[in-house]
DNA sequence: TACTTTAATGCAAATGTTTGCAATTACATA
DNA sequence: TATGTAATTGCAAACATTTGCATTAAAGTA
């Protein structure tokens, strides 16, 4: 599918190569819905290939997060997990209550975004944020 | 002196017993500059008191984050980092370049957090954040 | 296609963080 | 002050993540 072939693309793009490995991570986030911890990714490829190992997991999941192919987000203190981003980033509102997550448009985060640069010239690089608090259900 | 009557009060007040592990971890991070990890202030407890356990001082951290009274942030991959929280609340810019870390005031979020309570009602517990990019100097 | 170079993998071990549980201790009450 | 109760501790073991290293394999070149 057309995917698989941008991954490798941007892959050698970005001098790295392109191991079957990193494509069958890169498809396990890219096709799940949401947010996926490392650990479900190993799961997930594993029905295809079982002798992937965790550690390999990680560091390619570092590496998409470094060519900001996927988000990597503290979701309420247990859980880290990963997510594609699609073209229009996105940030989530996280009920410490009902644990409930609402997600928030990228253009919430510009105002911030051109604050920072004006007052520091300082680039700001915000893809994915989680922002705790509570809902209007719990308050 | 005074700062440790308060959190045994505070303590009480949530409906926590003030042992003294707690007021020695609770020291070791009011009277520390800037951040520091678990294990660094498992080093400094066991100075004065050496049967402390490392998940106890973990324990004690998440309890005080959830009273607000430190922080914890991730400050760049590796290293999770806990922090007093002083009356100004504060976040960090760190550029993923020089690694250096600027401080920004709170008030740079109430423009985010104001519109985020009107447009979900969301009240926003923001705190303590860092935002990765690039600094001036490393554009 | 065969060869060479070097990045990437899998394993094992290190490190970081969380959890279950029995023993201990804070502190409310008498 | 002595006593009872439930929260907290330290330990050990589980779980999560990172790292070092020898082996393997991707991909540029002849």
């Amino acid at each position: 599918m057309s995917c698989e072939n941008n991954i490798v693309q941007t892959l050698k793009d970005a001098g790295h190569r392109a191991t079957p490995q990193r494509l069958m991570i890169f498809s396990a986030v890219r096709h799940s819905r949401g947010h996926v911890t490392a650990s479900e990714v190993l799961e997930s490829v594993k029905e295809s290939y079982p002798y992937i190992d965790l550690s390999t997991v990680y560091r390619t999941l570092d590496m998409y997060k470094q060519l900001h192919l996927i988000s990597g987000t503290n979701l309420g203190g247990e859980s880290y997990a990963y997510e594609w981003i699609d073209q229009t980033g996105h940030h989530h509102l996280v009920c410490k209550v009902c644990e409930n997550i609402t997600e928030l448009n990228e253009t919430f985060m510009d105002h911030l975004s051109a604050e920072i640069d004006e007052k520091f010239g300082f680039t700001s690089d915000i893809e994915h944020f989680a922002i705790f608090g509570t809902c209007k259900k719990c308050q």
